[in-house]
DNA sequence: TAGATTGTTAATCGATTAACAATC
DNA sequence: TAGATTGTTAATCGATTAACAATC
């Protein structure tokens, strides 16, 4: 059977071959090889030509690999043909810094719905979302077919919210709450946490 | 000599088990086993028991792990014995969310300076920050022995401001822009890229 | 043809996990 | 003593990298 799946490294890299190919093809250049590639983000060509082969050949021996074609393969592959609505729940500084990072709409993905309990901010433009009331989560999910979540709303409720998401059926869930969701498996969770990447830091800085 | 480096991946997962040996104690938990802690983040007792090996011996057999013990040695471990002072480069959205996302204040760490080039932002308070000229950056980094900055400027001026701070005497950047910074190897950098979690999350639902 | 570069197999490296003696 | 749990070695698993035939 020698079920080949691909590992769960490559995919975070995908979306790093995809920005080089990007700015790449906006620079107007019309091939890259595998090594140039590769240096742009600091990993040995070998890794770039082993991480684009588990989806297909898409170079030419001696040659290289055509810009514009790699930037239309990875788009789909990475699922960006498809336009995706998302819903903010929490419009914290966080939530809102989120939809303002403007690094996702060029990528097809927009955050054109939000929610907050917060009275005052009811009603208020968010980016191009409105915020709406929380009660409002199943309605607006049902009637948009939202299936990707952002969470940031405070800890003590993420896990409340996050079975609210999940019965009015959201697929998938980027938490910025540093808890981990008790959610059923086929729901994809992809969790955020920042406090992290700067503990790593002190830690590097001691040791 | 057979050096024993400590796997990254370990390290990843010592600000996860600091969370939960807090949050226990905080409970009034006295001791944990190994096999529980690892319940609480989803990973078997025996990489619980070979991550905290190569820090010493916390434990006691038959028994478990004393949880004051524990959070003791790993706020050791990770650095955070020490108080830490943050500059903030880019008061924009994200920036005043990391400020204000609190979860760092109880970790001993401080984004006690920030600077922007907005003059109407100048003078502002941001969190327990004054918000400073950009152009003070030098002055501010040596007056203040700052080792930590988090970057988060527009693409443009990412490598630039890199380049002064690590000039400046900063050691470490906590970088938020999706760009792959050019620094001097005895720099840690941390790329914080928001952009690859939400990808992900498109790429599994698609596929 | 000579030089460059892909796609893929096999070797290597590193991280996870199973197993178990030591010990409470 | 019997049951529980650690710390660590050895086995396994998975990901990276070296090597090279295929091909432009």
């Amino acid at each position: 059977m020698a079920e080949i799946r691909t590992p769960a490294t490559t995919i975070e890299r995908l979306p790093l071959y995809y920005r080089c190919v990007q700015k790449l093809d906006s620079k107007g250049v019309d091939v890259i090889s595998s090594k140039e590639l590769g240096a742009m983000i600091e990993i040995p060509s070998t890794q770039v030509r082993k991480d684009l082969s588990y989806y297909g050949e898409f170079g030419r021996r001696g040659v290289g690999y055509e810009v514009k074609n790699l930037v239309k393969n990875l788009r789909r592959i990475l699922g960006l043909d498809e336009s995706w609505d998302l819903l903010l729940v929490g419009a914290g500084n966080l939530g809102q810094a989120l939809v303002n990072y403007g690094g996702f709409k060029r990528l097809g993905l927009n955050i054109n719905y939000a929610l907050d309990i917060d009275q005052d901010k009811i009603g208020n433009n968010l980016g191009a979302a409105e915020i709406h009331q929380l009660d409002q989560l199943e309605e607006i999910i049902a009637a948009n077919n939202i299936n990707i979540a952002i969470l940031a709303v405070p800890d003590e409720n993420a896990q409340q919210v996050a079975d609210r998401l999940v019965a009015a059926g959201v697929e998938a869930i980027w938490n910025f709450v540093p808890i981990r969701l008790d959610v059923p498996e086929d729901i994809e969770v992809r969790n955020e946490d920042l406090a992290i990447g700067l503990i790593s830091l002190t830690y590097y800085l001691s040791n």
